[in-house]
This record gives C-alpha cells, structure tokens and sequence, in this order.
DNA sequence: TCAAGAATTCCGATATCCTGAATTTATCTC
DNA sequence: GAGATAAATTCAGGATATCGGAATTCTTGA
C-alpha cells in the first residue's frame, strides 16, 4: 500500500481507472451516472473526462447517451508493441493448431501474477474455460498453459507466485499446494501439462511454455476440448504439435525481450493493492 | 479548428497523446526525452505522466529506461474492439473463407470517414493492401470492401464522406470524383466490388458489404489476392461465397445496434481536426 | 402530458499541474 | 576502466486548470 489507490491519485490515474470501468462495463455502453459512481468521482469530472476521451478518439457515444469505448483505443494497441508483437508471430500458429487438431488454441502470456490470454482461435466444440476471452486473466497456475507457464519460471519467481497465489487458487476450487508443486514438478521434467483431472467437468487440455532464450517462459499454447477428444490414443499427438509449435515460436521470438515486468516495481505494487 | 489541437488541450488529452506516441514508436520502447519532444510538453511532465501510466498498468519500462506500452493497455483494447461483438462474430466466417479461397480475407468496420482492419486472416499468397494489418485504416472508398461499405451508406453520409474524402483519395493514387461515382453506383447495384483495374499492380480483390437491419452498411468482408488468382473462372465463385458469409454475418447481426458514430458530433469533430 | 431522473453547463475555490533548476543515474568515448 | 556528457529523475514555488455543487436542459418512463 505505497501508493493508496483508495484515497486520492492524480487525475490522469482517476481518467485510466475510468478507462478500465469502460473496459470492463457492457459493451453496448455504460450511462454517466453509473460511470461517475463506478469511479468515484462527481458527474460533471466523469462527464470532462469522457468529454476528452471522446474528442481522442478513445471512447464514444452510443445510442442513449451511452458511453463505451471506441475503435481508436483498439486501433492503437493493435498496431504496434511488444504484446501484438508476439500476436502477430503466433497468430499462423494458432491458424495451423487449430486447423490440424479441430480444437480451440490459446495464447496467453504472464503478466504479473496472471496469466492473460492475448488470442484465442476457437475450434469446433464448444469450450469452456477459466481463460475465457481475448484479455481474461486467471492466477498462474490454473489451467493448462497457465500451470506450464508456472512451471518454467526462475526459482524464486515460481515461488513468489506460489505463495502469493495460493489463496486465490484455492478460492476457485484448486486442490492445495502439495498437489500444485507436484503438477509443477511433473510439468518442468515432461515439458507439458494436461488437465484431465479438470476443475472443468468435461474439459480437458494440454499447454506448453514459449521458452525465450534464457529457458524462462514468457507464453503459453494451450488446446482446450472436450474431455474424451484427448485420449490416449491422441494425446502424444496433441503433445508432440504443440510442442513443435511452441519451439518454432520462441525460435521466432529470440530478438524480443519479453518484458517480464517482474522484480522491478510490479511484485510490490501488485502484492500490496 | 473549432478545438485547436495545436495548442492547450486538456491534461487528459495530452496524455491520450502520449499514449498515441508510444503506439506508433518502437516496439522496443522510445526514450523520455523523445516522448517529451514528440508530445510537446517537458521532460519532467511526460515522466510524471509515464509514472501514472506505468502505476496503472498501460505503460512499463523497458531495459533501458525506454517506456512503451504494456499489457494492460492491449487486455483493455481487445475489448474496445467487441464494441459490437463483431469481431467475434465474423471470426468464423473469416475461417471458412481462408481456407475455402486460400487467400487472405479482411474484415473491415466504418469508423468515421475510414475503414478499419478489424481481423484479418492470411492466406499462403503474399498480399499487399491499403488496408494493411489489424488496426489499419484508409479512408473510405479506397479499396474493395471499403468501396462496398461507401457505396452502402444512406444518400446524405455517403455525399458527406465523399465530400472530405475526395482530396484524401486523389492523394493516394484515385482517379477522380467521376469514376469513384460511377463505382459507387455499380457497387450499390451489383452489391459487390472488384478491384481488378488495381491501384496496386498485380493485386485484385473482391469486396462486399454487411448490411444491418436498414440495409446500410456497418460492415465489410473482402478478399485480397493476386489479380491472376481472380479470373473470369473464379470471380463468380469467390463472389458468391463472400456474398454468402456476408449475409449470414448480417443476420447474427441483427440483435446490435452498430453505433455509427456519425450524424452526433464525429462529423464536426473529424472534419474539425 | 407531466414528472422524475439523467445529462450537460456554469462558476468560484482550491488543489493539482507545469516550468525551471538541481541531483542522481546511465551512456559514451577514450 | 574512468571521466565526461547526456539523460532520467526529483524537488519546490507559482499559476492555472481542475473539481464539485447548483442550475439548466434534455430525456425517459408513467
């Protein structure tokens, strides 16, 4: 709790929370009242904000006075960057896995404590997932790519996250930490996880890391189906293509440093709010 | 020039325009003192700005103290883009017409007096295009599906696009106002565009439109591909398939609003700017 | 049609933000 | 490897833009 976000921040701080009520409300639009009292702050700031917002192109108003977010704001992101960066590379792999295996694919990349899933091709079946959507977190560790991103993290780092997401892991229905360090054991020495055990009923998967050059995992694939598509018979195939996948991916990725954003700041800001 | 952009703006707006600086710099980040100069203001009020990004998660710090954007900022945009559900929506679609065509498909929205790249899906030929990758935009009429949407729009928005838009066209290689009329109308009635007289040698494509409930359009699907991939043979097929996709995209449509953004305020606004 | 609620505008007080200078840190050259 | 240069970051005072309450206009629902 360095820095209080409860309290006072500056306004350009108060603007991005309002960004994220934006994000996170109803696509089809939130009204200026419910905006206001989201952020916190009175209806006529909400109102300046949104004001500029819009004169930049990052929000809009839709039908009824409703505000949401606009296309530039996506345009920006999707131009450049490290993360659409690693999108753009992965994105024909996704195409291929999800044509060769019929499956849905993921993409996710540590951020913090979570895993995000960046993109998503979805195959066929119906899926269920914690991942859910383009941009939906969960806590490293659950999930199949989630737990094999965890499984391929320094020493210390994998034990910071341990520790800090146990509590939460147990919240979603996780089993306990003993089982957590043996999935991970057994996920570093095979170099992929499956999760046919699933906390989902009928769901199953496989994930496995994107390596970069120092051996630290900086992304996952993962397949995501239904429980009886992944039997014997076609695991080691789903294994062996995603592998495959995965090592053409970070030979792809050598020149990025994948910012890991780790040791620096996050830990604390991250742990303490 | 009713809201000058040259000189004060809002804090809020100059920090959107810091954020617009760091997406069109280096993937690899750009150095505080050339996000100062690029966004006008000093040194130490970027970095305060930096600072409050980077706490809320939009921006980070590379190694070299170069900033760019981080996760959160793309986690948040994947959304902006569902404004209308239609990326998800079409995803499919875009699919099936890879791989049925083997050519690169675009998914384009309006936004404004341009088109936008909302998805696209590569097919094995190498493309070049106006629209270029996600998140690309050119103004409307420039292309084959951006020329399907124009010639789709209610009389009065598509005189007033054209009006702004002609300049910005004959900058780009269009002919003239004449030949874009007569396209317009030959679009509008054949409800399809082909693009074989090519601004861009040896490219050819085939544009259609996604009509909403009142037939205007919100909507585009295109092929992009090499002229000689669209003969006399072809063309029929590869129209009728878009046509298709194009109208089961418009029935799923149905139940959302697509906020053109248009006769409200983004007429004077962009026009102003 | 009326009424209640929401959105937008206005205005004064004040907290916040900006500019300039100083300090620390990194980078470059030899 | 060490000095010098340039950038990054911090600090403080003063000006200004921001904030919130109240009034007005507009919309929505009865």
């Amino acid at each position: 709790m360095t820095t209080a976000d409860t309290d006072s921040a500056s306004s350009l701080r108060r603007a991005l929370k309002l960004l994220r009520v934006l994000a996170d409300g109803d696509p089809e639009g939130l009204r200026l009242k419910d905006i206001a009292e989201a952020t916190g702050c009175s209806q006529p700031t909400a109102h300046r904000m949104l004001q500029d917002l819009a004169a930049e192109g990052f929000a809009e108003q839709a039908a009824g006075k409703r505000y949401r977010l606009a296309l530039d704001f996506y345009v920006l992101a999707a131009r450049a960057g490290q993360a659409s960066g690693l999108r753009e590379a992965a994105r024909p792999a996704l195409l291929r896995l999800s044509a060769t295996l019929s499956d849905t694919i993921f993409l996710l990349v540590r951020n913090g404590f979570d895993a995000v899933c960046l993109d998503r091709v979805e195959g066929p079946f119906p899926i269920r997932s914690f991942t859910g959507d383009i941009g939906g977190k969960v806590p490293l560790g659950l999930g199949q790519g989630s737990l094999a991103m965890l499984a391929n993290l320094p020493e210390d780092e994998q034990e910071a996250v341990i520790r800090f997401n146990i509590p939460r892991l147990l919240d979603r229905g996780f089993l306990d930490e003993a089982s957590l360090r043996s999935a991970l054991a057994q996920a570093r020495t095979r170099g992929w996880v499956n999760t046919s055990t699933g906390l989902i009923p009928g769901m199953a998967g496989v994930g496995v890391p994107v390596l970069d050059a120092q051996g630290r995992a900086v992304a996952a694939l993962s397949v995501g189906t239904l429980a009886e598509r992944l039997n014997a018979d076609r695991l080691p195939h789903v294994v062996k293509i995603l592998q495959s996948e995965a090592q053409a991916l970070a030979g792809k990725l050598n020149p990025f440093d994948v910012a890991l954003r780790y040791p620096s700041r996050s830990l604390s800001t991250i742990g303490g709010s």
